[in-house]
DNA sequence: TGACCCAACATGTATTTACAAGTTGAACTT
DNA sequence: AAGTTCAACTTGTAAATACATGTTGGGTCA
């Protein structure tokens, strides 16, 4: 990829996916540290950057004396974490619709949280959809960015891809953390029909609010999910 | 506190301290990692450790070329980071309020999730307890404990005590971490009577796995919270 | 006056070194 | 044979140093 990514960044990737693609396994034990300083060509405290990366990221975990142990990989749906939805379950079974065109318009009055002036004044882009895992809907979000240097943005299409992954690429936006609010509510008609669930029905509701590398610009989401068949899952 | 406490964790426990009480408040700059290591005498990367578990905890921003700016502090109820629920909204405006004596006994089947055989055997102490915030029931939770060197436990009081405080310092077991799920559900009869609810309202339902500083010794909590009111809030 | 440049200072990344503390298993002692 | 000790290995904490990169504001030059 970049070859200018830091070196514990690169290090932090390898191993990350060599848990994923199952290299190892829950209950293996990486390498040592020390030896791999020696495979990778760096020094201890690059390589335990790499490492607490994948411990807050709840890939491994660490016991003084004996090693980094990997963890199992999480069953739910890591959407409390930056990671997003895809780690957990694989991008192959997600798929994702748009509800309508991406448009310019303004914020919503009142918003779930507070805007700076120069915000208020662009405007927001705001899109709709609704994620699918295995054919059946999970999420309906509705992402506010404010309409700022993302020009020719409202024409790009969505469908089945990342919002980050695109951001990155064509913004070179990167999200760097956030906050979030979560709460239990129910079920109105809109939301029972995205999400095929009878009215009255128990949703989980999160709004949140990304960081980017860019400065003072923020992405805002707020998310619906259906709890019903499939947890939602974090590490802390 | 304990004079053996790493230094960087001094540090820590020392600027929370200053921006929990208002000394530093939100938006302030605080004092460069330079100034920090000769304020206290340590050296930058032992600070940039201190700083790195405020950003990791919320209280802090970093910003390259600029400085560490304090984050506004949580709203709602810090309950998905570490820290606990008492963090955010002062332990002032917590009560709690044990529902029965604690007792040993057998652990539910099934369990929420998977216990290893040294678990099993010693059975554990439930203690089950709702909380409040400013009158109002906000948590019922159920808390688990294996029953492995934990005598006298069942006969000591909880009320308006910190569970975590209480295994600190009689037992020397501290959280270093764990997972949890999260989801929607509908409050049934119990629910609605604990928290004050109708039936069918919506819960939110956090189960969770707490590692300890005892080697495989681990907690087990099953929280019901009322979020009507009062938002869950976490950052990433 | 206005635009530009750059020095000073902030955090980010990386190396090297040292010792502390927990874990394990093999060797030794009884 | 069983228990103990200890050496070797693990991660944890900490220092001192160097350079890269982003931010800011004052000084310079047109």
């Amino acid at each position: 990829m970049d070859p200018q990514l830091p070196q514990y960044k690169k290090l932090y990737e390898d191993l990350r996916k060599q848990i994923v693609d199952g290299i190892f396994k829950e209950g293996d034990l990486l390498p040592s540290e020390n030896e791999l300083c020696s495979l990778y060509g760096v020094t201890r405290p690059t390589v335990r950057q790499a490492l607490s990366s994948l411990v807050s990221d709840g890939f491994i975990k660490k016991h003084q004396g004996k090693g980094s142990i990997v963890h199992k990989l999480p069953k739910g749906i890591g959407i409390l974490s930056i990671a997003g939805t895809t780690s957990a379950l694989g991008a192959k079974n997600i798929k994702s619709k748009m509800l309508e065109k991406p448009s310019v318009g303004q914020w919503p009055d009142p918003f779930m949280f507070p805007l700076n002036d120069a915000e208020k004044r662009a405007g927001c882009v705001q899109l709709s959809r609704i994620r699918y895992f295995n054919d059946r809907p999970i999420f309906y979000d509705i992402n506010y960015l404010p309409n700022i240097n993302i020009n020719r943005f409202t024409s790009r299409t969505f469908e089945n891809k990342s919002l980050f992954d695109i951001l990155r690429v064509n913004y070179g936006i990167e999200i760097i953390g956030g906050e979030q609010k979560l709460r239990a509510i129910l079920s109105d008609k809109k939301l029972s029909d995205y999400l095929r669930l009878g009215e009255g029905m128990p949703v989980l509701h999160l709004e949140r609010h990304f960081d980017t590398s860019r400065p003072g610009y923020s992405i805002y989401s707020s998310i619906y999910c259906n709890t019903m068949d499939q947890d939602v899952y974090g590490i802390f």
